[in-house]
DNA sequence: TTGTACGCGTTATCAT
DNA sequence: ATGATAACGCGTACAA
């Protein structure tokens, strides 16, 4: 009956195989895939059998890792995350962007497996896990994670990254979003500025300007527009790395920055949580926001909401961000099966600056330096759209 | 040179495999793999004209679906959830337990991949995805997905599970914890409760104490405390069952109670979230908590030290949950890659009752009902550990 | 180092 | 229409 396996000892000991249950009923090991996974090519009276067979033997129907080989697919996604997995559901911003990726592959069918882009030993998930795609979330281009993955040839969504070879890639106006903050606050008369990024690699702390630049695109770009705009108004600002983008992470920062310019009065930082450490900071200073000390943030956490006073930040949405890269992602499998070819698609998602209740003009108003704006007087609406230029 | 494959085409064309590389280098299909995966199996000048050569070619490594099916191991495990996915990363509590699963995974190089439970068209992941093991949480026992997951023989722990068939288990005190928060009402000299639980399935809205019977394992077991303590007490409890179990879904609830019970003076929610809507609508309504009326939540959610009231809750450690889980399972899988069997563990975590500001004497004190215990007065601690016993 | 025999299904192709 | 045969997918383990 078996042309391939050689070992023909009976059921119950060892693996139930397809072969098993073929060998049980007496057709082909064929005739069993097909009760399985086409049940349109035999007769059902057949079909019933077989599966009558395989419930008796135990058998839980065709083993996945050998129908991936086969077919060629796994059923799920790939994730691969600069920072720990862990960090993908502690913070909320990268929280709800996960939040939608799923809800948009778990009704198709798929799967999302989490990566670490730190290598275990001589493990590499993102070289030696199967999976049918990837969406590369603001990882670290330099990363060898980054690039085993492109090397793998997979459909491949990029996202918070700097769209080199034209891969497809959503990304959002981190820079014209953070020079909206930083215009923001010059509109308001402040002239003494502060900026909090974020790195992960060396220095950290106070750094020049010139050698400040983020690790990671987000980071780079709102570096850049802050300090683009601040430069156009004569504005030199303070700058602080700090390595953690969290509440934890943000706190000290305040007292870093007042002991290099005591007289800051507006901080400009890279995200909501690290302006929440800012904030909780400033409360046990003393220091009144945005009274004494405007905070600006970024992303539009529901945190920034949560905060009193409620923080004044730059808005992505990340639910579009996560509901964009997985179904391009999906588009591309679906490309990729069908033999096609995919059109590389690089989208930009707006951000919009929104004022909230931690920014006002600086103490001692009325003096704004050279080359700054004026304040737009009067009813100034409450929400701005940046343009889309950088 | 080959033994298998027909096509001997050449080099450049079609997928670059190891039989590809090994054709360039002139030696052995097994040699490129001992070059990849065993180094120590040849010549390091070998292996480096390999690894060249691969390179030349384009060749990314061993393709993972292959490797899986060869070693029978796919370094991911896998996420069993009933709820969607992407709640997994929406609740603070679901969130904090699977990042303490993520971090206790990936320093060890294995991915975490979740599953839904529902199947989408014939896919249904939790037969369908490759994985080396699968942590079951909180999954209708009802529902294929649990019984597909077992019968794949997998490495299994199950995590907030009636712990049926000597599986490894990780469970938490639910009952005790819910009967230690309606101790703490009845203490007060409440006689006027009502319960919120969670339930998938119908019914919903207020149903009968006969036919109020939780949906998953959590909320059976949590209500079932409550009714235990309650009756020992000579209380008849309003019952209201709701399906979403979030601050949104709990929003309603307290105006429903109320027109079944208008005189409850004590509200016990399956979750803080849940407690959250209540604690809104209670403000919206003008009822003052805890002098109107006392609300208990569970879960000791981040958010329960956010709400204002602060709020009375259970706490259960989802971060020594999750990571218990995820090592359990990792021992789980290398008993049998070792071929040894796995001792099932069923480890139960305690639950504490932490008493904060949304619990006080009902408003007309003095009148406890019948059978009540008398409230502990004076100086009783802050924090209770209920008895372990169920 | 290399040959050989799988791992376990699937996708043709062929036969009845 | 149904079912069987053969080759294939891409590696890995183990013996030679």
């Amino acid at each position: 009956m078996r042309a391939v396996r050689l070992d023909e000892s009976e059921v119950g000991v060892g693996r139930v195989t397809l072969q098993t249950v073929a060998d049980r009923v007496g057709v082909s090991r064929m005739t069993v895939s097909n009760a399985f996974s086409r049940p349109d090519q035999l007769s059902s009276a057949l079909r019933d059998k077989v599966l009558k067979a395989a419930e008796e033997l135990g058998y839980t129907g065709p083993d996945p890792s050998a129908r991936a080989l086969a077919r060629g697919s796994t059923g799920s996604v790939g994730v691969l995350l600069s920072n720990s997995p862990a960090e993908a559901f502690t913070d909320e911003v990268a929280a709800a962007f996960f939040s939608s990726i799923a809800a948009t592959l778990s009704p198709r069918g798929i799967a999302l497996t989490l990566l670490s882009s730190e290598p275990s030993g001589d493990v590499m998930p993102a070289r030696d896990v199967a999976m049918d795609g990837v969406i590369v979330y603001n990882c670290d281009p330099e990363s060898g994670a980054r690039e085993q993955v492109e090397r793998r040839k997979l459909p491949l969504v990029l996202v918070d990254q700097p769209n080199t070879r034209g891969f497809s890639s959503v990304n959002v106006e981190d820079r014209s979003g953070a020079r909206a903050a930083a215009q923001h606050v010059v509109d308001l008369g402040h002239s003494r500025v502060a900026l909090i990024g974020k790195t992960g690699v060396p220095p950290f702390g106070i750094v020049e300007s010139s050698s400040a630049k983020g690790q990671g695109y987000a980071s780079t770009e709102r570096l850049a527009g802050w300090i683009e705009v601040l430069t156009e108004a004569g504005i030199e600002p303070v700058i602080l790395q700090e390595p953690i983008d969290s509440t934890a992470g943000g706190r000290g920062a305040l007292k870093a920055i007042l002991e290099v310019q005591p007289d800051t009065t507006a901080i400009l930082a890279f995200s909501d949580a690290m302006a929440a450490g800012v904030l909780l900071d400033a409360h046990d200073a003393g220091i009144s926001v945005p009274d004494q000390l405007s905070v600006v943030g970024f992303d539009d956490n529901p945190l920034a909401t949560r905060l009193r006073p409620q923080l004044t930040t730059v808005r992505q949405d990340v639910t579009e961000k996560g509901r964009l890269a997985a179904s391009m992602l999906v588009e591309a499998m679906a490309d990729r099966r069908a033999g096609r070819p995919t059109e590389p698609r690089a989208v930009t998602l707006t951000t919009e600056l929104v004022v909230r209740d931690s920014t006002a003009p600086p103490p001692r108003a009325g003096k704004p330096p050279e080359g700054a704006k004026r304040p737009q007087d009067g009813k100034r609406p409450r929400t701005r759209r940046p343009s889309a230029r950088a």
